[in-house]
DNA sequence: TAATAACATGTTATCGATAACACAATAGGA
DNA sequence: TCCTATTGTGTTATCGATAACATGTTATTA
């Protein structure tokens, strides 16, 4: 047994050296297909083994241009939703091969995503999941240099777009569900606490929320809404508002947990009975709901699902790449669903 | 303007061919220093701009045998301690100008580890942050195997060990500052749930705990302590054991804020008033903390500093070990504080 | 038995950059 | 003026693998 210098690699060619062979041969026992004999097999297998060879994965992206790393851009790791999404992600990456190369960025100005997809692209990444939130037109950026971006590209949480492609929950239909739930309670005026209504995702949810009501024909004219930024305490203040405002409301739909478990706290302040004078349903099912007091009636995303669903399509892209098809872009939904705990109990 | 062929990279030959240079004077102009005279370096950026030539990482990895990768190591990334972490890490790394390659194991199989850390270096990372803790002894593989490891790690979250490099929350002092806030308000029968206490981290808590009632001359002949799973819903449940056994708790050490919300719901379900005749505090200050009912006094733990700092030192035992000099490996600890809410207004 | 296919292996070029070395051309100092 | 130091640029080798091609050896088939 032979120690060599620490400090170096073991190459193909100490392999190659050692076995007596080529380093095409090495390559082949590694890289199975092809023919080599059993003899040759065995000793460079041997070999292998005995040098603790461990192929040069970045060397072989060089030579193959193909790399076996997804490049991931996020936004807003420190949340809970990103890093669900990114752990379903990273267990589906991890079952078809694929390494995560990660990069978060704080800001959306144009030249940080250009670097940020410079730098991807500069490690030979194979394909580019966006995990980060659409807000305003931040994502306008997409349609000019989408053709500058050589390798395919999907979009989490984007509202759909001709001839991109994307996945996302789908958010308006969970607010419908919402709502509807509300109302099969026989609540009458029923509020709603958004997120920032610059993210798409606020925006859908509260669409689905008003347009429920529209159909069924309540009136919304009084336009019983305030806007939050997804944190408890926003939601503890919005809900203030709104009950100044609304005295009589008897359920209010929030756009996410965090927001709710604020107004569960407010309401408690003003004495308001949850679920008896009031309704509260929250959006995203979070552990914590649960254990809310009462516990909260949500809708529940799911973003584990979403990552891995992301990673499949994007790898079928890929492969599709490589093989010189051309597939349709396509923009899908993950449907949420209702999940009925005390807050939102009939009365 | 000359379109290329959309799927060919540029590279450093077309620069160099379109500038009427050598490549290695292309390379020169890229990473600036060295002499180039000034019409040539105007000449050569023009074309580089023009071409928008974007230099391949991968090709200057293999042939610099330096990646400017970290590999990052994680388990239970669906949580929020590890995300946050993870949050901390991305901000300094980028800063750095060093890029993540993520791998989350979902085991602690020698195979599993031996893979991952092998997958890792095969992409040539500089250096690797072991996120994920320490249970049982699953960190044992580390004397063996350290040796066979030719960059440098840094572990986050594991107990200090010689010639080992670590970075953790100091989570024995934390308990320490929890129960004495306890102890100044005048509880008397303390009681604990701590996490699995196969955990490093939750031992510590524990053992802070615990130690600190001794200091006091506390009877500690009743052991008045739960161990729970981290879940809300394990928190609910050992609490009620607890107060099965020992019905004059007057106040609750809880590992972490998550157990907590479990416990305050049971305390609720009971009749038991927060804090008036029980106390709580919890560990961690997940955000919605505050706004739970009563609002959770609780420990501190800054996870965000906690992946900035393992960055920073990763960082420098790289640049060392590139100059080889030698580092020390040495242990650090980062101090959690103390935040104060209602559960525990001293009564 | 000769032609052909299947198997087995080696050689050379390539992926896209940098390192190391070589060699001019200029500038400054003795 | 000659020598040496500083600049500026090109050439060749290298990083660690695979692709493409070449070639020799068996086995199969007509």
């Amino acid at each position: 047994m032979i120690l060599s210098d620490r400090r170096k690699r073991v190459t193909i060619k100490d392999v190659a050296l050692a076995a007596g062979v080529s380093t095409q041969t090495v390559s082949r026992v590694m890289n199975k297909f092809s023919y080599v004999s059993e003899k040759t097999r065995q000793r460079v297998e041997a070999v292998v083994e005995q040098l603790a060879y461990h192929p040069s994965a970045l060397a072989r992206s060089l030579s193959q241009q193909r790399s076996f790393m997804l490049g991931i851009v996020t936004f807003g790791l420190k949340y809970i939703g990103p890093s669900r999404t990114i752990n379903g992600i990273a267990d589906k990456a991890d079952e078809l091969g694929y390494m995560l190369l990660m990069k978060e960025i704080d800001k959306f100005s144009t030249t940080s995503i250009d670097e940020v997809i410079d730098s991807l692209l500069a490690r030979q990444v194979d394909g580019i999941l966006w995990v980060a939130p659409e807000i305003g037109d931040n994502h306008s950026w997409v349609e000019e240099q989408k053709s500058k971006i050589t390798v395919p590209i999907l979009f989490l949480a984007m509202k759909p777009r001709d001839s991109i492609s994307s996945v996302s929950t789908d958010n308006f239909q969970g607010a419908v569900m919402a709502v509807q739930h509300l109302l099969s309670c026989g609540r009458k005026r029923i509020g709603h606490i958004s997120g920032p209504v610059s993210w798409w995702e606020a925006d859908e949810r509260k669409r689905g929320w008003q347009e429920t009501l529209n159909s069924v024909g309540f009136d919304t004219s009084e336009y019983r809404c305030a806007e939050g930024n997804w944190s408890s305490a926003s939601g503890e203040q919005a809900f203030g508002q709104l009950m100044q405002k609304f005295p009589d409301l008897d359920a209010v739909f929030v756009a996410n947990d965090q927001m709710s478990l604020g107004v569960l706290r407010e309401a408690i302040r003003r004495g308001i009975r949850v679920p008896e004078q009031l309704a509260v349903i929250g959006f995203d099912n979070i552990p914590e709901s649960a254990y809310f007091y009462p516990s909260l009636t949500t809708i529940y995303q799911d973003l584990q699902l979403l990552g891995e669903q992301a990673v499949q399509i994007i790898v079928e892209m890929i492969q599709a790449r490589q093989e010189n098809r051309s597939v349709m872009a396509r923009s899908r939904f993950i449907q949420p669903s209702l999940v009925v705990r005390e807050s939102s109990r009939c009365v």
